[in-house]
DNA sequence: TTATAAAATGAACAACGTTCAAAAATGAGG
DNA sequence: CCTCATTTTTGAACGTTGTTCATTTTATAA
């Protein structure tokens, strides 16, 4: 017999996740509170630090649940035969489309912080991973001479190079631009990357 | 007779921004705390706040001594008269050494949030359109059909390209590159760009 | 059923940003 | 130079955090 014990525990550790992926969802992660997760995951305060170690370790498996949702979203925007000039600017699109539509989680992705000295577990570093493999595939085939660890790295710079367009303008820092503007800019810097020789 | 009033009301301010500039320079944004800008400014803890609304207006005058900064950096590393692939590339690269240099400054630019509801103050957002100068001038010659208001978009986008890639490397998200890789990728990126044709 | 171990609870704690009644400093009038 | 109304400075106190822990409740095995 498993046990009633372990089942309870993962019960409350999946209505924590759920609890704590609304809240950032609705309020974003600045305005994310230990006491309102528990509410609403209707468990005790204390709990939530009999399953997790503390905030930051609950919001890297929300973190976690939305990189998955993510990496759903773009391999089902792309066609693994396709051009590059097409891969790149499915990819950015739906990369624009999902930030704009779940904000606040995609916010929570890169705007958290570990605390003072330590530093995002390797587990969590590593979901990370397919988004350069989903720009590696294509732009391998376009760096013919390149090793694969010099794919890899091309292949971040360009996902940080859209990225930073896009999160830039969703912060709201400068004077913002209309979204119709950004699909164009991230169209037009799809398209320069995708041509692109170094 | 401008009175004694003033001028220490004033030179509290200065000591106050000053405090929280080193100390965010020397412990980040996230470890800063009220109590110890006082503290080091030699002020008592609610003087801050004959000064400044809240933490969130200090910070952004810090933010805006760091502007000002950069700006003076970034005017010294270019020669209005050169072409656009060395003025990108110096841009580039000097922003990544202020970056590199100043990282909890230059952080904090980007990491702080206003709270819920309010927004960054126009006054703040305006102090950020030199980049956006500095790389529109060179652009508009490459860019001769379009409008002011396009180039100053495409400036924005292309600035933020590089500005990602920075930050993603800087952040320590993803599996971590080396600062002599990073300095080639910003070198080939800025490269791309000043070739670039949309 | 009972005894032991585990888990859930929420009051209590320390640390934070912010406020405000009280104290100290300032400047004009005598 | 003294006086006292006004302004500024002060730091104790407040409300709200994340986190802990003695206590209570629950689950399991004998």
């Amino acid at each position: 017999m498993v046990g009633q014990r372990q089942t309870k525990k993962e019960d409350l550790k999946a209505r924590l996740i759920v609890a704590c992926t609304e809240l950032i969802r609705e309020q974003g992660l600045k305005n994310l509170r230990a006491r309102d997760i528990a509410e609403r995951a209707g468990a005790a305060l204390g709990g939530l630090y009999t399953v997790f170690d503390d905030l930051d370790g609950l919001i890297l498996r929300v973190n976690s649940g939305t990189l998955k949702q993510l990496e759903n979203t773009l391999n089902a925007a792309i066609s693994p035969s396709a051009a590059i000039e097409e891969t790149f600017l499915s990819l950015s699109l739906a990369y624009l489309r999902f930030a704009l539509s779940e904000r606040n989680l995609w916010s929570a992705l890169f705007e958290h912080r570990m605390p003072e000295g330590v530093s995002v577990p390797e587990w969590h570093l590593a979901e990370h991973a397919f988004l350069i493999g989903l720009i590696a595939a294509p732009l391998a085939r376009h760096m013919p001479d390149a090793s694969r660890q010099d794919v890899a790295i091309r292949a971040r710079t360009f996902f940080a190079a859209v990225h930073g367009v896009i999160s830039l303008s969703l912060e709201g820092r400068f004077v913002g631009i209309t979204p119709e503007v950004l699909e164009r800019e991230i169209t037009v810097l799809a398209g320069i990357l995708a041509r692109s020789r170094s």
